[in-house]
DNA sequence: GGCTGGCACTCGTATGCGGTGAGTGCCAGG
DNA sequence: CCTGGCACTCACCGCATACGAGTGCCAGCC
């Protein structure tokens, strides 16, 4: 077990390396955090945490930077979300008030978090899974072809186009509409199969056919999309990394690119609070030296889908988790609200 | 006026550029081209090329590079746009059809030029302005709520929630539904105002109000959401660069995030066919050190949106416009066909 | 007049070499 | 257990040198 006061000099090496970017020597700790003791103490308090291996030499004769498990156990120990400012408060609410629709309220919260952390930003679209069903709609295009328009309690619209098998008219139209509706809105999308099952029987035999096909077109697209969307911003960020990273930033910006990856790596933060993930934890090889901030949110007490931030393990991980878990909230709220 | 040969030179220097990322010489252009003269008679064109503004030193002892107006001439007089090969369009074609609807065409053209490119893609949704009403669709929410849902042409589906001044029964909106869609289905958004105006005074008194609000909203939606969106991708290409500056990749990265200003370089581009935009001719300042590639496209012989690619000034300019060419003409298809 | 070979020149890059200093580990003493 | 002192390591900086690709120019040739 560490003694208070090496907790203490771990703290103030992610703190110093975090501000200056640069490996922390054991005199310029004394000299910036009245620890109370001489650099020779700190010296030796830093060989403890090296053999502990919390934090590493990047060369024999600099000072030391914190590893993956020091940041770990700052994040766990050390640090206090830093809760935001009432100003930015403020911006967040303003700014956000200002969404006209579903895409825009994802819109903004990017470009958002991207400026609040100056990092990159990622916010997945409100899921479908967990979304209730507000409305679905059917119109007719041609003789024998369908639109199919989902609507969520989130405001997430998704359509489909659908080629009947026999032409459909405009009265069985309506009665299915009328039908449908009747028994899934206000549903939980995981109920929709159950409750459509017989829906068929109560047709003209002619018609069956096209009622059976839209309704396995609404099931599609209920399980498919759950593939869920993703919008991510602020990459220009990337560049703030270190001046020696063409190589670094590569291999992010693929990750990046990969919404299959993105997913995953949201999805896999399982906590119901905020979730940190610090660099090799990050199971994906591209962002071995990033960490990720990610937390719930959602309209009621539920969480719909996700968001947080990907930036260098060598991160302001209290401003960022404050900003991330304001954020979050305030986009819950106005979810709630329309 | 230049001679045959200059421009032979001029062209010679483009493709070795392009090829190796470094400034030619002299020596290794007769080697690489037999263009029947010496390397001194190389030397006194490329003296004539520079006066003339077409090529540069990077510093005195060092071959030459293309400038923008090099480069402009190259593309202008030089360059043939490179058809692409049998089995790159079968890829194409085979990639595109896999699309479900609109926002996924969208997504696969992205991923689809940059890996053809392997550039940065932008691809704009098939804009409001020059699209037709399919249907229009209104759902009440609530007792003073209606949902307005607009579906163009193009599959683009916009929605838009209103708060009614007064209670609206179902009649009155399936009514409202009725006359609306017989007015503008099938008819262009700018022409939609027009066809409108008259509407509400089909209606009592007392729902005229909640009509003239779903009127405007429908305005407003087609006029504000003229505002076109876009996506990008191959963002990673974009380290491809070169090794030496990944100050020029910042600018980049915080043009590409700004949508307004890609719409406008989209925009800008006026030319019914391809149109290349080289370094300085861009107006945005980060974007002066990479030319871009746009071309229309659509799903009859109109364009309805644009596409294109974003890359440094030194890129495969045949390759490129060719593969941009291609992928505009198959998505014009595909949109057709939906 | 235009092309060619030759030649001197420029200048950016690579290489080698001390000097400097931040930072360390260790040790003896308080 | 903390402290001051001390020798040691090694990345970084500046500088001086060598190298060589590429150029411009000129005299000669077709």
């Amino acid at each position: 077990m560490l003694s208070e006061r090496r907790l203490q000099v771990l703290r103030a090496i992610v703190q110093d390396y975090v501000g200056t970017e640069e490996p922390v020597g054991s005199k310029a700790l004394t000299e910036r955090h009245n620890l109370g003791v001489s650099p020779a103490t700190v010296r030796n308090d830093m060989a403890a945490l090296e053999d502990e291996g919390y934090i590493a030499q990047p060369h024999t004769s600099a000072g030391r930077i914190p590893t993956d498990k020091g940041y770990r156990l700052f994040v766990d120990k050390l640090a206090e979300v830093k809760p935001l400012t009432a100003p930015e408060r403020r911006a967040i609410q303003n700014f956000l008030d200002g969404a006209v629709d579903l895409d825009d309220v994802v819109a903004r919260t990017v470009r958002l978090l991207a400026q609040l952390t100056r990092q990159v930003a990622v916010v997945q679209y409100p899921s479908l899974t967990r979304s209730t069903v507000r409305h679905v709609e059917l119109l007719s295009m041609a003789p024998a072809r369908v639109m199919l328009v989902l609507i969520t309690d989130t405001g997430r619209v998704e359509q489909r186009m659908i080629d009947c098998p026999a032409p459909f008219g405009e009265t069985s139209l309506a009665d299915l509409r009328a039908r449908l509706n009747s028994r899934v809105a206000g549903r939980r999308f995981t109920d929709v199969p159950q409750l459509v099952q017989d829906l068929p029987e109560g047709f003209e035999a002619e018609d069956r056919g096209t009622v059976q096909t839209v309704l396995s077109t609404l099931l599609e697209t209920l399980v498919e999309r759950t593939e869920e969307r993703l919008m991510i911003g602020g990459t220009a960020n990337l560049t703030r990394f270190g001046h020696d990273f063409p190589l670094t930033i590569r291999p992010v910006l693929e990750a990046l690119e990969e919404q299959v990856v993105l997913l995953k790596l949201l999805g896999e933060a399982k906590d119901p609070g905020m979730t940190v993930r610090i660099g090799h934890e990050n199971a994906h090889e591209g962002l071995n030296s990033t960490s990720v901030v990610s937390v719930g949110y959602g309209s009621g007490g539920e969480a719909v889908a996700k968001l947080g931030v990907v930036g260098p393990t060598r991160m302001d991980y209290p401003g960022t988790m404050g900003a991330v878990r304001a954020v979050a909230r305030y986009v819950g709220q106005i979810l709630a609200e329309s």
